[in-house]
DNA sequence: CAGTATCCGTGCTGATACTG
DNA sequence: CAGTATCAGCACGGATACTG
């Protein structure tokens, strides 16, 4: 790990009110992370590959980093099996779930603006 | 201008659902948005320099460029003023503010992780 | 299988200098 | 005053090879 993150996340020095809202989005932001949330949004836990598998073209260290800071961040849990071979287990953890109402927050939003531009296609 | 945007916007490929919840994510995403959206959410428009005072330490070429995003992005109204010294204005659009119930859902989610995190300080 | 280590390309962001 | 042009740095994400 040659870099750690945007460090918005903690806003020490804070006073704005904008603290929640940068760490909220600091914590989304990511290339995958909204498409591995839908496939954890199933319910039952998820293994490595196959969320690799249902990203389609996600290199294993991105997954990985992706993986590991929703992890840091408790989105969602991690198991592991100690079998060999080795597999370990993705799933939603209660706060990562809760972070659905924002995500529908968004999609109405969005949603909103595409039809307010015209970018149908 | 020598780069655009992340192109997730337009999702013309898109089966999946996530495509309005990118595309609001893209457009509220960069470093000064949120706080220039809290500079303008006070309703009366304000000068480039005064946004740039607000912010504190952000240059002139990333202000003029999240400005012109969002400016693109149908978020805020740029008046010019024929004027000598030259005089540019900015405020809300409709649509940009209706950003507010978007951060307010991210405020509430953000305050929810803090405070599950222990982040306080 | 599920990662980690290393290298690397690109794009976002900033600093500085210049212009209408 | 309100930008734009150019240069530069670094964070991010990806490719490939290697490991328990």
């Amino acid at each position: 790990m040659s870099y750690s993150r945007q460090a918005t996340l903690s806003c020490d020095n804070n006073s704005d009110a904008s603290c929640s809202v940068e760490a909220a989005l600091s914590i989304i932001s990511g290339k995958w992370k909204l498409k591995i949330y839908k496939i954890l949004q199933q319910g039952t836990p998820v293994r490595f590959s196959m969320i690799a598998k249902g990203l389609g073209d996600v290199s294993e260290k991105s997954l990985s980093f992706q993986l590991r800071e929703m992890e840091n961040d408790g989105l969602i849990a991690r198991t592991v099996y100690p079998e060999v071979p080795p597999r370990v287990e993705y799933s939603l953890t209660d706060l990562g779930k809760s972070l659905q109402i924002v995500f529908e927050s968004l999609d109405v939003w969005g949603k909103a603006y595409i039809k307010a531009n015209k970018l149908g296609v």
